[in-house]
DNA sequence: CGAGATTCATGTGAAGTATACCTTTAGGCTTAA
DNA sequence: AAGCCTAAAGGTATACTTCACATGAATCTCGTA
């Protein structure tokens, strides 16, 4: 019975038409054979690496600019066509593209290395090897052979500002080492002001090159959206207006173009999931509300028991404050945090780390904290929410449930 | 009245600890000759 | 004797704790006009 029902829905799915004829570009993952108003940084970049493909080391590259702004997009469209180059004439350049940014793969020293050395084959444990000998390894399968690495690290910043500058320092350092083979460093930063806090000598050897990738404006965003729509949608299925609410949208938020790419996907994945047989205006909106509640969900549910208990230790503040104006101070945040904690059956941790997490829930976009002296009544942090309001239910009965509060 | 000292509550840095995990090594046991 | 397994020893990264000092503006203090 049941089984009949499901089969029908199949049925029903596949003979559906859907709005998409392809949606590979509008993936995240995508790249595209042209990228639009991106020359000059594209030829910039190959130029830059260039070299690679005569086996010289290329200069380290550092290059800056918002989310969404292309950056990552037109690394991996430069490296993509050096890499097929480079494999038809046999020339051995490895590319290693690493995102610093996640969580648990590549935001430590150590777990940084380990990642490349895995991706050069070597077995590398989580935990428990010298980190030497994680680079002695890396090393030493990198000098094995001749051969020219392009190493892309993606929101270096984060890494940096997390992990201290060493990490380049020994990077830069290991070519001088290097017989047979040499290491050219990509950087990735999203943080324009993120050079300030770095060694200068590490600066200089980083930035050998410099490159700033300036936001879109709405009309390029216009563009951008509309040559991958034209792909990925059927013809006629976008209602008009769609497009350029979509760019208006990112634009407000310097310009993003990932952004408005990932709205008008989902806005599409929505819009035929109500057998709606167009792509309207009002599925631009329930898009984005889906994102951001998948976002913030992603967020809270990945996050340590101790991340997610100070979470909600906010939130039940938050919740009892409804109405009053006050704001949350780290104290109030560790008086409740200290008496909910033996109901989760959780050790409470001293008020010394949950000031690192909040600093570091602060760095995930959940909250807002900003440091305030308040004058003759000492310091502390100010902390408000920064999750809509419409998910706050949700996101606190998620994490409840999380914690192993009932309901 | 105003300059400087005081004060509070917590930020923040450094160093130490607990835990979980890794490799190496030495001993003990089994096996095959 | 060689081979294999196991447990102990020695080492590391990470999350957290402990200790100690730094912060910075509201408030207090006290000399001066």
């Amino acid at each position: 019975m049941a089984k009949k029902k499901l089969n029908n829905f199949f049925e029903n799915f596949l003979s559906k038409d859907s709005l998409f004829a392809d949606k590979k570009s509008m993936q995240v993952s995508f790249v595209p054979d042209e990228i639009d108003h991106r020359d000059e940084q594209i030829n910039q970049i190959a130029q830059i690496l260039a070299p690679a493909l005569k086996l010289e080391k290329p200069s380290n590259l550092f290059i800056y600019g918002k989310t969404g702004t292309g950056k990552t997009l037109s690394v991996r469209y430069t490296t993509d066509n050096i890499h097929s180059v480079a494999k038809e004439n046999n020339i051995p350049i490895k590319i290693v593209y690493i995102n610093c940014k996640l969580k648990r793969v590549a935001d430590t020293e150590y777990r940084l290395i380990a990642e490349i050395a895995r991706f050069f084959g070597e077995e590398i444990p989580a935990t428990g090897l010298p980190t030497d000998e994680v680079y002695k390894k890396f090393f030493a399968a990198l000098d094995k052979e001749e051969q020219i690495l392009i190493l892309v690290l993606d929101e270096i910043d984060q890494l940096i500002a997390k992990t201290g500058d060493e990490i380049i320092y020994n990077l830069t350092r290991i070519n001088s080492e290097l017989t047979n083979s040499q290491i050219s460093l990509v950087g990735i930063s999203n943080d324009l002001m993120f050079a300030n806090h770095i060694d200068p000598r590490v600066k200089s050897s980083l930035s050998e090159e410099e490159l700033i990738f300036p936001p879109y404006n709405a009309l390029q965003i216009q563009d951008i959206l509309r040559k991958r729509t034209d792909v990925a949608f059927k013809k006629g299925v976008i209602h008009e207006g769609v497009i350029p609410k979509c760019a208006a949208y990112a634009a407000r938020e310097h310009g993003d173009a990932r952004r408005a790419i990932d709205l008008l996907r989902v806005a599409g994945e929505l819009a035929e999931r109500q057998n709606s047989a167009t792509l309207e205006i009002h599925h631009i909106d329930e898009a984005e509300e889906k994102i951001e509640r998948d976002r913030v969900i992603d967020v809270v549910t990945t996050q340590p028991k101790q991340f997610q208990m100070t979470l909600y230790s906010i939130f039940t503040i938050k919740h009892s404050l409804e109405g009053k104006k006050k704001t949350i101070f780290t104290g109030d945040v560790y008086d409740v945090y200290k008496h909910l904690c033996p109901q989760a059956g959780l050790r409470p941790i001293t008020q010394r780390r949950l000031s690192d997490i909040i600093a570091e829930l602060d760095m995930l976009g959940m909250i807002n904290a900003k440091v305030i002296s308040k004058g003759r009544f000492g310091r502390t942090r100010e902390i408000q929410l920064a999750i809509p309001s419409h998910l706050l239910d949700k996101v606190k009965n998620l994490l409840g449930k999380e914690l192993g509060f009932e309901k």
